[in-house]
RNA sequence: GGUCCCAUGGUCUAGUGGUUAUGACGACUCGUUUACACCGAGUAGAUCGACGGUUCGAUUCCGUCUGGGACCACCA
């Protein structure tokens, strides 16, 4: 018997280790149920998860949970995504040291020992508490040697294909961390900045000009104006003499200056914007590069040399000033380019980088995101904007120390690029050798330094969790069912997978796309740090259960962004307690035949309740199928707290206690029924409690080790019609309402009077219509109470 | 600038071409010794963001607008 004093914390702390110790969620390689497989995002490791994870993580569970109740076999992996930056910001935090202090060797090994033996055990413990059910023993790291030989084998493969290539190019650099950036990883951030207008000399005579970035002016390699500006026109194929540097430029005409901006006329500097990209391959301008890799002013700028971008920026407004080259400053807020990793502004510099060619399969990427089943549907117009918006091929070389090296070297004498065996991965460039000699005969090689792109890795994930088990199955989980994440992604994580995959195997990764929504706080605003509004999973866990918080976690529907209410964490935990309680009523009163035994004749009442609970079983499965888990909650909630507890339960209470024979079997056979269907619909979202009250009540009579591996409800033989089951209750709220109004207590006893229609409905219900109102009999007449 | 999502009692929300528009929290009034005070029953509380259109009928479908949010682009 559950204890009235319950310890949520032991006993979800108890199932927890109970399923891990019996390999409950341990995928079967042997099994011949059909496979459902998943994608589990990697979560980067940062220290601990924070509530978005938790939500997210909760939401797919639940849908997973359903489908192993619902016979697959499920495979449900877990990793982590830890290499690259996030890990080595995280070694240098907690060891107080900075990566460029130390041997590239030593630094990695750090950092492999740490995420080993700390890291990834700490981190997963959180995941672990709120029940996910994942197969623990199939666990990656992104940087682990199956990983490392699989990213590798990726790279190789899309060199055999044509698909990767080398090439100096303009690249959006970050300062700070000094490597290049792809795309997807910056982020607009509002900044103050001036808008200058300073003035360049055409045959003496000034020409005023706009910009934000006046320490770009030793890279000025031309002016533009618009076609159609009228102002301009005559300036055509002139030049104009660059103020402080004295160096002269080419004035021409392009439409994708804005005459409207400013003073409609634009200065073109290597490389100021992806504008300036642009007219520079267009117009084959001159590259001229004024700031170095570490943000500071090349010896192009003269004096200005060895400064920071905004210092030598000061500076040279000064400068144009004291000259009466500066017309005229004001301040503006404009969003600049940022490093979402680390906020530095993105500089464009010239480098040699690696890259993914594939802008030109855009109408491709289009059709592979179309072919997936997005849940929710409108979810794909992201995938959509962003292949639409796409205007770079992939930068995937990172000049970082901790991540997955490209296995290529690079041929000392003659330049060749060596690119690694297939047999030879996971290979390190730096420690390893090529095979073989490079086809001019030399021997020597120089390695590749630069790491690949973290998303490089994980847009393997299907292969990097499905490999760590056993190859040969390969065929039988890809593509896998379900990738579960969260939208903010789609453009880094979901859009690479499915890049990947179709470039390597001509499919896609995965069939079905569960997208869920973002965590807000109360007011509906975005938590964050600096607001000081962030609420911690661990808390929540701590004070109300793990149970609670997915069990608020399931009250939004899938995609739905979910604001924290505290008052949602204490619906959950009452949830919990009145289950708990009503399943101890049921035990308390099913003696010796445990409710298994079914009566020669169900009570029309009970056959009217179990048809109520059929259709709820329908709805429910209907939901889970389609991924709408929040109605599965909300109708089993509203079931078991309206029908079954509020009026199922008090109506056969008086059959229970004093009943005998058949009537009294057939309340015991329904409550079993009634209390296991009910915990078996609740088990994907609260498992710990079902779990609980399974072990505790239903083990001994049922035969599956776990609730969460029984079968899924299936509807129960009951004749019964929803109009007299509904009706009996209406009687029943009027009585109370009566009892209520009089200031009566509920089990005060009563004469009723109905119409002759009521009469008539509920005549075969009436003996457990009359226990429960307390009437000591039930006349025809207009509907009244009498207090006897 | 483009695309998308959201708007329902004080608060959070469910839902529908015709309903007494759902539930929870909060408020108020009562009640209670065989599941539960982490309780039960009852009451009040909503012109379903605004304006137009389609329709016999719109909270629901369409359009415009307002407000909130997201993604992308631009940002001299």
């Amino acid at each position: 018997m559950v204890k009235n004093k319950f310890n949520i914390k032991e006993c979800e702390e108890k199932w927890r280790a109970f399923w891990e110790k019996e390999g409950i969620f341990k995928f079967d390689l042997k099994s011949k149920k059909k496979i459902y497989s998943v994608d589990t995002p990697p979560p980067t490791v940062s220290g601990k998860m924070h509530i978005g994870h938790a939500a997210s993580y909760s939401q797919q569970d639940f849908l997973i949970r359903y489908k192993r109740m619902a016979g697959f076999n499920v495979f449900y992996p877990f990793g982590t995504d830890d290499n690259g930056l996030p890990t080595e910001r995280l070694v240098e935090k907690t060891k107080g040291i900075r990566a460029s202090d130390m041997p590239r060797d030593k630094f990695v090994q750090l950092c492999m020992k740490l995420l080993k033996e700390k890291f990834q055990q700490e981190y997963l413990e959180d995941w672990k508490r709120i029940g996910i059910s994942c197969d623990w023993d199939i666990l990656y790291s992104t940087i682990d040697d199956n990983s490392r030989k699989i990213a590798q084998w990726s790279f190789l493969d899309l060199f055999k294909k044509g698909r990767v290539y080398r090439k100096d190019a303009p690249a959006m650099w970050c300062p700070e961390c000094q490597t290049g950036i792809s795309q997807a990883e910056c982020e607009d951030k509002s900044l103050e900045s001036s808008f200058n207008t300073i003035v360049f000399k055409v045959e003496g005579k000034d020409l005023a000009i706009d910009t934000t970035r006046p320490e770009l002016l030793p890279a000025c390699v031309a002016i533009f104006y618009h076609p159609e500006d009228k102002r301009y026109k005559s300036l055509k194929s002139k030049s104009a003499k660059v103020p402080l540097f004295d160096f002269e430029v080419k004035i021409m005409e392009d439409e994708r200056v804005d005459p409207e901006k400013g003073t409609g006329i634009v200065m073109c500097c290597t490389f100021g914007d992806q504008t300036d990209m642009e007219w520079q391959r267009a117009y084959n301008l001159e590259i001229k590069e004024a700031i170095d890799k570490t943000g500071k002013m090349t010896s192009l700028s003269g004096a200005y040399k060895g400064m920071p971008v905004k210092e030598a920026r000061k500076k040279i407004i000064s400068d144009l000033r004291d000259a009466g080259l500066l017309l005229n400053q004001k301040p503006i807020v404009h969003d600049v380019k940022v490093h979402e990793r680390c906020g530095a502004e993105i500089e464009f510099v010239k480098s040699t980088q690696w890259f993914v060619k594939y802008l030109d399969l855009k109408k491709e990427m289009l059709k592979w995101g179309e072919n997936l089943n997005w849940h929710p549907k409108f979810m794909f117009h992201r995938y959509a904007n962003w292949v639409k918006g796409l205007q770079w091929d992939w930068l995937i070389s990172r000049q970082r120390y901790f991540g997955i090296s490209f296995p290529v070297w690079y041929c000392k004498k003659c330049g060749e690029i060596k690119i690694a065996e297939e047999k030879q991965l996971p290979v390190d460039p730096m420690q390893d050798k090529p095979l073989k000699k490079c086809s001019c005969g030399s021997e020597e090689f120089i390695p590749e330094k630069d790491v690949l792109d973290t998303w490089f890795t994980s847009s393997m994930t299907p292969r990097l969790s499905i490999e760590l088990i056993d190859k040969k199955i390969w065929e039988n989980l890809f593509p896998m069912s379900l990738r579960p994440q969260a939208h903010d992604i789609i453009s880094f994580w979901l859009f690479n997978t499915v890049v990947k995959s179709n470039l390597h195997y001509g499919k896609n990764p995965f069939k079905e796309v569960a997208i869920s929504g973002f965590v807000l706080d109360p007011h509906g605003k975005k938590m964050s740090k600096s607001k000081g509004n962030v609420v911690a999973p661990q808390d929540v866990v701590e004070e109300y259960g793990a149970d609670a918080l997915r069990f608020w976690a399931s009250s939004v529907k899938l995609g739905d962004d979910i604001s924290y209410q505290e008052k949602d964490l204490v619906a959950g935990k009452k949830f919990i307690n009145k289950i708990l309680n009503a399943s101890r009523f049921v035990f308390m009163n099913l003696e010796k035949y445990g409710g298994k035994k079914k009566p020669k004749k169900l009570e029309v009442l009970d056959e009217l309740f179990l048809d109520q609970l059929n259709s709820v079983i329908r709805d429910c499965t209907e939901s889970f199928e389609k991924y709408e888990y929040s109605k599965v909650k909300s109708r089993a909630e509203n079931f078991f707290w309206q029908d079954f507890t509020d009026n199922y339960l008090e109506i056969v209470k008086k059959r229970v206690y004093q009943g005998k024979g058949d009537k009294k079997l057939s309340a015991q056979y329904t409550l079993y029924q009634a209390l296991l269907t009910l915990i078996k619909l609740f088990a994907p979202i609260t498992p710990f409690i079902t779990e609980e009250i399974y072990q505790e009540y239903f083990k001994k009579l049922e035969k599956d080790k776990s609730i969460h591996l029984s079968e899924w409800p299936k509807e129960i033989k009951a004749k019964g019609d929803k109009k007299t089951w509904q009706r009996t209750l209406e009687i029943l709220a009027q009585v109370r309402q009566a009892k209520s109004k009089a200031q009566k207590s509920m089990n005060s006893e009563i004469i009723l009077s109905l119409d002759k229609e009521d009469l008539t409905l509920i005549e075969k219900v009436k003996e457990d219509l009359m226990a429960v109102t307390g009437a000591k009999e039930i006349n025809e007449g207009e509907f009244k109470v009498v207090f006897v």
